[in-house]
DNA sequence: ACGGATGTTATTAA
DNA sequence: ATTAATAACATCCG
């Protein structure tokens, strides 16, 4: 779940939970998710202070911290929540893979979900002391088409879907918005940038922008549906093209990941 | 029971 | 030097 949109949500969500409450409580289930920090220090840096400021660069999501230059940080993995809850109520469900928690004042805690412990929390001062931060690419919504080709330029040797997929390329692209935005430009995933047209560069444009846009306003809310038109409706489902409901999508293994794609219509 | 899963990284191959 | 494929990480789900 975690790519580009779904962060952005969770920024969304924090900004309107989690801001300038005094943090009275951190507890850590689970050290391994900690990078090259301890409970206790992260504890040392929040206790007593607040959340100020809350950001999104690619997938990771970065909290200032009142009185301090250090800044929480998580990254999800492949899978991650955020729930903003009673402290009492019960970890049942997805509750139950809390690894990390803040507590605030007010009885709320935000939990930090993830199922299978591949997220990983820092707490630091720069956040470009992560190597993926420091080498990451341009946010797709801050790029103008100019700044697309020339991005696309310099990686004309590489397949598209790579492209798409590779943080230090572009930021907070993953495997299902991949796949989904070559499916609205019909582009095969495995095309070869350098032999994209010039109208299929832009119609790529317009759709990672489309695309990701639409996953942000159709996430927070819980519950409203993308589009008939869209690929995510059918993977792992029915595997029907949605543009023509005979063609059957194709799941293959490219650069490094299953994608999922219409033959018919991605060429 | 086995394979696969929305991510990243180190290693290996081409 | 680039780029792509592979395994590994941890754990759940169908």
């Amino acid at each position: 779940m975690p790519e580009l949109p779904d962060v952005e949500s969770f920024k969304i969500y924090t900004r309107e939970t989690s801001l300038r409450k005094q943090i009275v409580k951190v507890a850590c289930p689970d050290k391994r998710v900690l990078k090259k920090i301890s409970c206790s220090k992260i504890k040392k840096g929040l206790i007593g202070r607040q959340f100020i400021r809350i950001n999104r660069r690619g997938k990771f999501l970065i909290f200032g911290v009142s009185g301090t230059p250090q800044k929480l940080i998580f990254h999800f993995g492949m899978t991650g929540d955020l729930h903003y809850i009673p402290q009492e109520a019960p970890r049942e469900g997805l509750d139950r893979f809390t690894r990390f928690l803040i507590g605030f004042q007010n009885s709320h805690e935000l939990r930090w979900i993830n199922v299978r412990g591949l997220g990983k929390i820092y707490f630091l001062s720069e956040p470009k002391d992560i190597p993926l931060i420091r080498e990451m690419g341009p946010e797709p919504f801050s790029l103008s088409k100019q700044e697309f080709r020339k991005l696309l330029k310099v990686h004309q040797n590489r397949i598209i879907k790579a492209f798409l997929l590779d943080q230090r390329a572009i930021a907070g692209i993953g495997n299902v918005y991949s796949d989904e935005i070559l499916f609205q430009a019909k582009i095969h995933p495995k095309r070869k940038i350098k032999e994209l047209s010039s109208s299929e560069i832009s119609l790529l444009f317009q759709k990672m922008k489309e695309v990701l846009r639409e996953a942000v306003r159709v996430r927070p809310p819980l519950g409203m549906l993308f589009g008939a038109g869209w690929l995510l409706n059918h993977r792992d489902k029915d595997m029907r093209c949605s543009r023509n409901g005979k063609h059957l999508l194709k799941k293959e293994t490219i650069a490094g990941r299953s994608a999922v794609f219409c033959p018919h219509c991605q060429r």
